[in-house]
DNA sequence: AAACAATCTGCAAACGATTTGCAATTCACT
DNA sequence: AGTGAATTGCAAATCGTTTGCAGATTGTTT
């Protein structure tokens, strides 16, 4: 994969609209509100932090959980898995399979996206050498941040 | 870091013992089968997988998620997270820190152990980049394996 | 604009992995 | 055997997540 540069152009709250209509889902409260919500937001959010980013009339925590899967088997979020046991999402553009690592301070959670990824011939080789097709990885980076050093 | 062979030479039972002792924990019945069963596995396995594991008068789950802790603490194993929400441990040579990847099958679940590592150089300049300190990560493929792509 | 059917939501109960309080038990050592 | 620290079993508690179900919404159709 070729690294590529990060900054998320925030997408159009049309677009992502669209696409669930597209799909014929409905544009309910709670849904575009989430939306709202990873679109400010440039970094894995967990369905407990979109929860309580939710405006006045707060939906159910598990209206959330339904809507990130939809949204997830939609190919609209990318789900991330920083071993903390909550799952956390990120908004993924329209034709982007949102495959990216981060760097995560185990001090204070900052999160920086990374842009280098596992190198593709390294992978390939693995794969082949044992016969596994369609084969991919999860990569996550952990260590300490500049503010947490002193 | 090297790429080293994985035949994982078996740990004798007294170097185990023996480092418990070391630090003046007790060697119980649980804790004993509990080293004998991972000795003869060379994957990681869930709690629930070696509490399945356990010979006739099997112990309590919380047991054994209490020696994994305290197993964990002393270096002796070593905690994998393949993303479907149970941990899995493996036992650690004395002088290793145990760390590797592996190579999972979504279908079947079968497991297989790989040398290949992040690269060093490239993690020290996402380091260095980010100002982070004593940075680590975690790596875990995924494909389908040989006897599931039928 | 009323009507419909499919899709959603809130709420509460259910779950699976993991943790914890506490009293009873076991281990290492004298 | 005796003692204190370390452990265990058991049950209850947590946490993240899922699910059943009745009532509420939405997009579309008359």
């Amino acid at each position: 994969m070729k690294p590529h540069a990060h900054p998320h152009k925030r997408q159009e709250m049309s677009a992502l609209t669209s696409r669930l209509r597209r799909q014929s889902r409905k544009i309910t409260g709670p849904r575009a509100a989430i939306l709202e919500i990873l679109r400010r937001h440039p970094h894995p959010l967990t369905n407990r932090e979109i929860f309580s980013e939710m405006p006045g009339g707060r939906c159910d925590l598990a209206t959330i959980y339904r809507s990130m899967h939809l949204l997830e088997e939609m190919g609209m979020v990318k789900r991330f898995d920083f071993g903390d046991g909550a799952a956390r999402f990120e908004l993924v553009g329209e034709n982007d399979d949102g495959h990216h690592h981060h760097l995560v301070c185990t001090k204070c959670s900052e999160v920086v996206e990374i842009e280098e990824c596992f190198p593709e011939k390294i992978e390939k080789r693995i794969a082949a050498r044992n016969g596994f097709k369609a084969v991919t990885h999860k990569l996550e980076f952990f260590g300490i941040c500049p503010d947490c050093q002193r």
